[in-house]
DNA sequence: CTTAGTGATGACAGTGACTGACATCATGAG
DNA sequence: CTCATGATGTCAGTCACTGTCATCACTAAG
């Protein structure tokens, strides 16, 4: 409530450090107070106490404050099938990845569910969760080519993967709390391989009109 | 302030139609020539000789006008899937669904092609193409339940689904002239099978530090 | 013919995200 | 002390997007 205060009653030093953690700390409680629209980048800085223009310099957009981490998650799916031993095939490298990333999130359970109850209440952080389930794939068909796998099953490999992790997380997020993300992750991939089983020659569909780009 | 009489100088009165299909030309055709960040609504209207606030009469943002499409797509995913025999497997209604909009695309290879470079060209426009896509496993999940599929089952078929349908889609766009997606997508389908089929236990990794949400 | 209703558009004045340019103030090296 | 550096403040500006009202053509009564 106090938080008028702006002026730095810091007798010491000069500006109050740690300004990145303040500003991400602030948006993630106004987004949940007000909504992310109804919050602006004014208010956000005004509660960490810094200018409109810092909040600007700590993150490229209003988004991103919320998936700051995503770097370090990236160097963990990358390094983690780096690391599998080669004898392991792609899909198996990728789950040990995907399962590393489970491991991380179930150490805060609480704060995956806040964070997700804030993104998934609006479209455009939805979109930023995407693009960043992408880059997770991604990264990790680099890895896997890394490790002499085709570039076609690598992709192939790491795009199911990312697949069956949105499915595992969307069933975690809002499952019983004692569950456990790494179990049902296995267990969907395990029932994925059942699921493709039953391929065979599809159907054939004729087509409708023309591609969904716009009109004349 | 003064009335301003601008006062159609259009000659013949009345205003052209289609305003919706020129405003589209005029964006992909600026999109093109300038880039999506350097081309400003102002200008697109003003080639389509209208005004900016009829662009967001038409297009609820500066992206969208290159999506308008996807609801032709949607019903297509929702009506195939309902069509296919109810003896086929949920992954065979997805394949034939997916196989649908496949045939759609081959229609008109340039065009596609086309659009793709300018999509893929800028994140923003790369987040809606995800927001798509993730929009295709949702119809496809909703239409396999409406068949009597369990909500995991379909969730997974769905959005294996669509990971193999990118992956297609990938090979695709910057391959040969010749080829035929819908090819390249059963082809897929079937090797997809192959990737899954060495998920046994995969290795476990200890994890990080914490969740990528943010700082303290 | 006149009048009122409707639908698409223009005009205008915002709000808010984001950027560039420059000033300021502590700290640390020399 | 001096100077460079890095983090921040301040200010002006661009541009996506919105709310509101006026305008024009067309149409259907009256």
């Amino acid at each position: 409530m106090s938080a008028s205060v702006i002026t730095y009653d810091r007798g010491m030093g000069r500006w109050e450090p740690n300004a990145r953690g303040r500003l991400a700390q602030a948006a993630l409680t106004l987004y949940n107070e007000k909504g992310f629209d109804a919050t602006t980048v004014a208010e956000i800085s005004a509660r960490a106490g810094l200018s409109e223009r810092t909040f600007f310099r700590h993150f490229p957009d209003k988004r991103e404050v919320l998936f700051s981490g995503t770097e370090m998650v990236r160097d963990l799916l990358a390094r983690t099938i780096a690391e599998v031993p080669a004898t392991a095939a792609p899909v198996q490298a990728v789950g040990a990845a995907l399962g590393a990333v489970c491991g991380i999130m179930q150490e805060d359970p609480e704060r995956v569910r806040l964070r997700d109850s804030v993104v998934s209440a609006h479209t455009e952080l939805r979109e930023r969760e995407l693009i960043k389930l992408a880059m997770f794939a991604s990264v990790m068909t680099e890895a896997l080519i890394e490790r002499g796998v085709s570039e076609r099953v690598a992709n192939l490999a790491a795009e199911q993967g990312v697949a069956i992790f949105k499915v595992a997380f969307a069933l975690w997020v809002r499952g019983p709390d004692g569950s456990k993300l790494t179990d049902i992750l296995h267990e969907l991939m395990a029932e994925a391989r059942g699921v493709l089983g039953a391929v065979s020659r599809p159907h054939s569909c004729a087509g409708g009109s023309s591609w969904p780009t716009m009109g004349p």
